[in-house]
DNA sequence: GGTGGGCATGCGGAATCCTCATGGAGGCTC
DNA sequence: GAGCCTCCATGAGGATTCCGCATGCCCACC
């Protein structure tokens, strides 16, 4: 039995998804192509590399070795790729960054910014996702770095083994996206009270997940009215009065006109933490040099009212 | 189109054998097939991988380029295998080197036995070759280091770009093996007339080659009685009088009883010198170490007669 | 206990890959 | 300079592999 490199690719997707359906769907398979090649994958390996449970599967421990040196084939075949494609190696600054939806507006642009104008030439490449999907991309190799955002008591992103490092960069409180000609907006804080009746503007909602914009653990059934994954539109939407929605500081700069952000009285903080997370371990020089550009970003976001470095 | 594991071994193992045939028969295939599957890959990288000549092929820059690439996969996908099948990682502490076959008899053993003394954690993996064998084999990432021999003009060992790193570590006057209890034997050295005519034994010869074992630049057609690629069996044979043979200083440590070796009055001393060669770049802290060892064991066979430093 | 998500597997068809054989091009020998 | 040898390219045929479709099974959740 021989390894194949269709065979590595599906096991780093695997791992990244933790299902072989998730897999098969990213890389234009069918689930029943996945399996056959996961275990073709494994009768080459010796061993069985997933742990099959019913809501997915998790790498054994030799999965882990074989993916620890899959990514290092891959990485060096997409390097020749992108080498012979013309595009000439750039000192081989080049860093890949994760990050949380609500990131994507103000953190990443900035850093970006920060990045071009004092660090040209490092090519760094970013992607949205979810909690659990950065943090196997992490584990996967597909990622250098994740920004991640977590509520107490912040526990680790995932439990696998060895830990992830989780650097917390900056705190704040959670507020409430209100029509600056609305009733709320005017005053400059809502009542837990008030928001408990108001029509909301919440994320599309997962199964597993709580519903992600509203105020969590409201009394009674709040009435989701709208469902938009998009902060443009989600802002666009408050700022047209149709509902509001629970809102993280760190957006406040993108903020468009006629929206503003509130705190709520009557009820315990919300916080949400913002960590730079990374496989432990020694980081190459690009990957350090983004750190420092997150945390100078961070530092400066940690001026706007209610966040705190 | 679509890179393949197969295809990329094959390009290793073409660019270490400098022919789409030999490729084929080392690792099991036709020429056929290996002609096919390059071709793919060529399709599948956008260009010309090898220039092809009447005697075999050479790499072209993409060709060099993918390469690069490709031996960092394999070698990714080779110590999986390794970790997979149960042998631990000995802590990276591997290396491989390369030796002309005059070095396999005493050079070698006591570079061996000297890490086995003062690093026993080291994995010294070592392969017999001939010069161009070994040099393409540095070039194809298979080697970490070559010990290989020279003559005046001392020529780089390829003409490659980047050139090879070459170390000269000691240089010995060719010698003739004679039987000890024959008439050269008692004298204690031979003349050039006297060699002219006598028996030789040397090695199989290649077309391209020059014959070795035979005293280069001798009048006439020298008389070769024996033909034999091992040592072993070239000195027993001197010893019983079968024929006389070429040979080097710092083979004198493993020469049998019954033989000796003499130099050659009469004739401009045949001078061979033995380099240390490495692609050039840094080099792991394993191959510094064997490094280290082999400079050593030079530096003591240079005590020996008719051999300097 | 029904339902749904997820993995395994029998089956048929298509694409791939390898071998055998032949052809062409260029050097080397005599 | 003719013949020969080595080496690479390519057409044809056959066996293998690989994928998709459909189904079955298991387990968790409601």
């Amino acid at each position: 039995m021989e390894m194949t490199l269709i065979g590595l690719r599906l096991l780093r997707e695997v791992a990244e998804r933790g299902t072989f359906t998730a897999a098969a769907d990213a890389l234009g398979y069918t689930q029943s192509a996945v399996s056959r090649q996961i275990a073709a994958l494994e009768q080459a390996a010796g061993s069985r590399l997933f742990d099959r449970y019913p809501g997915g599967v998790r790498l054994t421990g030799p999965g882990r070795a074989l993916l620890r040196h899959a990514v290092v084939a891959l990485d060096a075949l997409e390097a020749a790729d992108r080498e012979l494609s013309g595009a000439k190696e750039a000192g081989r600054g080049r860093v890949r960054l994760g990050f949380f939806p609500a990131a994507g507006a103000v953190m990443i642009p900035r850093t970006l910014a920060t990045l071009r104008r004092e660090h040209p030439r490092l090519h760094v490449a970013t992607r949205e996702g979810t909690t659990p999907s950065l943090a196997r991309a992490l584990r996967a190799g597909t990622l250098d770095l994740a920004l991640l955002s977590s509520r107490p008591p912040h526990r680790s992103p995932d439990t696998d083994d060895p830990p992830l490092s989780v650097e917390p960069l900056l705190e704040g409180r959670l507020l409430v996206a209100v029509p600056a000609d609305g009733p709320f907006g005017e005053r400059g804080s809502v009542d837990v009270d008030e928001i408990a009746a108001a029509p909301w503007i919440a994320g599309p909602g997962s199964p597993d997940e709580p519903v992600l914009g509203v105020w969590p653990g409201l009394p009674g059934r709040p009435e989701v009215r709208h469902t938009a994954r998009d902060w443009l539109t989600k802002l666009h939407l408050v700022a047209a009065g149709a509902g509001i929605t629970t809102i993280a500081p760190t957006l406040l700069p993108a903020v468009p006109a006629g929206v503003r952000l509130v705190p709520v009285e009557g009820v315990a903080e919300e916080i949400r933490r913002i960590s730079l997370v990374r496989l432990p371990g020694p980081l190459g020089e690009p990957t350090r040099t983004l750190v420092q550009a997150v945390r100078q970003v961070a530092a400066d976001l940690g001026q706007l009212p209610g966040c705190e470095g």
